[in-house]
DNA sequence: GCGATAAATTTGTCTGGACAAACTTTCTTG
DNA sequence: CAAGAAAGTTTGTCCAGACAAATTTATCGC
């Protein structure tokens, strides 16, 4: 570290005037030609700079556009690391899902509402449980609903080990960019309390997952009810470029 | 993507060489004058494609020693983005922490287990409840045990409106580098139901997390108890390099 | 054989230049 | 005025070459 290099000593400069409001969120920087000729430094190097900035989510860039400013301050980057989408419970990882049910809805008001699309659209619809080698109870009830555009995997699933999100990963060439979860405390009553073998009113764990595809679609929605004894949601996040990661 | 571009094409070579054990792990890949010759290209040209393993995690370099393959396949990065540390629960940033007790404990054997440390070591405990603007009831029930050697922000903790991790991690110069973080579904009685207003086996979420300093050490402990109706867990998991994150 | 030194190897940084692709602006035409 | 074409701007890709820094390998003296 005797001496910075040079793309590095821009960088900082860059990051110090964005930060210093020189360059307002939503504006944009120099352009290269510009910034070669200030410092004086080869398009190389200041091209070396600024893929610093992008590293760092401070710019993005456009071909022909620009570089544009979009955050005041380099976010120190935590890391969720997934090697799969289904590691995201990493529980799926041995559990196997027995299908108690396929069939195809169509979704009424209530539906219609949780899975974001018109009443009426049709829908694969499993339902199942979800259990462990060894483990005699279940650990968890899982209703999951498939786009019809992806209905052919309903040959696939019927015992399947692997996850209905790695069956049509691989089926339909990777369409999942994005997943949003949300977990929340309930208390398991009727049918499914029975299904479970579970008292009326006891505590559960409910995950909802919703994968969308590029177009930002709904490819599937997973519900799945974890009763409170026998799931730990469990998850490491590590600061990017720590490699904390693999000892914790 | 009528002409991909030749580092793609290259990246793409390098990625099924080694995907066919051509190259196994912890083999060296050919060096880059090697590739240059090889494959007619300039030294610019195999950078980049290198560039591209390195972001996939197929390869390692080192300046003077070489390309070293660490994976055999290039696995999907799945990011849960955060800004901050304290994003990882969402409602965070609205919520302020009222301390309603301060003290320093020595762990005794269920909580030394907790924690992972001896028994008899000391803690700075503080206990309250965290609750939203215009929202009577609180959100959340909290312990937090912060390690004796960040001790120095019990002062700056009463009333703050900062989260305790982002005071340690400012006073401090950012000691945390991980996080490791559990969810369960709870019934709440006792003491903490009352405190909560909540009947007795009322189901609530229960979040334990460990922040880790750079040698694996406990900084922070914190145990938040969330009552069902009042708390949603939720977050976004979007694949690497898409730009789906905003949108979602 | 062992340790220190020198040489060779390999990746990292940097320059200058060229053309392509995407986007923006200006100009032209109906 | 509006739509389309042309020109200009800006980033992306690619080349050839040079030197620096880190590492590995070979050499030499003991």
């Amino acid at each position: 570290m005797s001496v910075p290099h040079r793309y590095a000593q821009l960088a900082d400069i860059l990051i110090e005037d964005i930060g210093s409001g020189r360059y307002p969120v939503g504006d944009r920087l120099p352009t290269e030609h510009e910034l070669c000729r200030q410092y004086e430094l080869s398009r190389y190097t200041v091209r070396a700079a600024l893929r610093r900035l992008i590293d760092l989510g401070v710019v993005s860039r456009r071909q022909g556009s620009g570089t544009r400013v979009v955050a005041r301050y380099p976010v120190p980057r935590y890391v969720l690391s997934l090697s799969s989408l289904d590691d995201i419970v990493q529980h799926a990882r041995e559990a196997r899902l027995s299908v108690r049910k396929t069939s195809i809805v169509s979704a009424d008001a209530k539906l219609a509402r949780r899975l974001g699309c018109k009443t009426g659209k049709r829908w694969l619809r499993i339902e199942g449980l979800r259990s462990v080698e060894g483990q005699s109870e279940p650990i968890s009830y899982t209703e999951i609903f498939v786009n019809s555009r992806y209905r052919g995997v309903r040959g696939l699933i019927d015992n399947a080990s692997q996850a209905i999100s790695a069956v049509i990963q691989e089926k339909y060439d990777e369409p999942i960019v994005a997943v949003n979860q949300e977990i929340t405390a309930i208390a398991v009553s009727g049918r499914i309390a029975e299904t479970l073998r579970l008292a009326p009113g006891a505590p559960a764990l409910s995950i909802v997952r919703r994968y969308h595809d590029e177009a930002g679609e709904i490819v599937i929605l997973s519900l799945s009810i974890h009763p409170a004894d026998r799931f730990v949601y469990a998850m490491n996040i590590t600061k990017q470029g720590s490699s904390f990661a693999a000892t914790i």
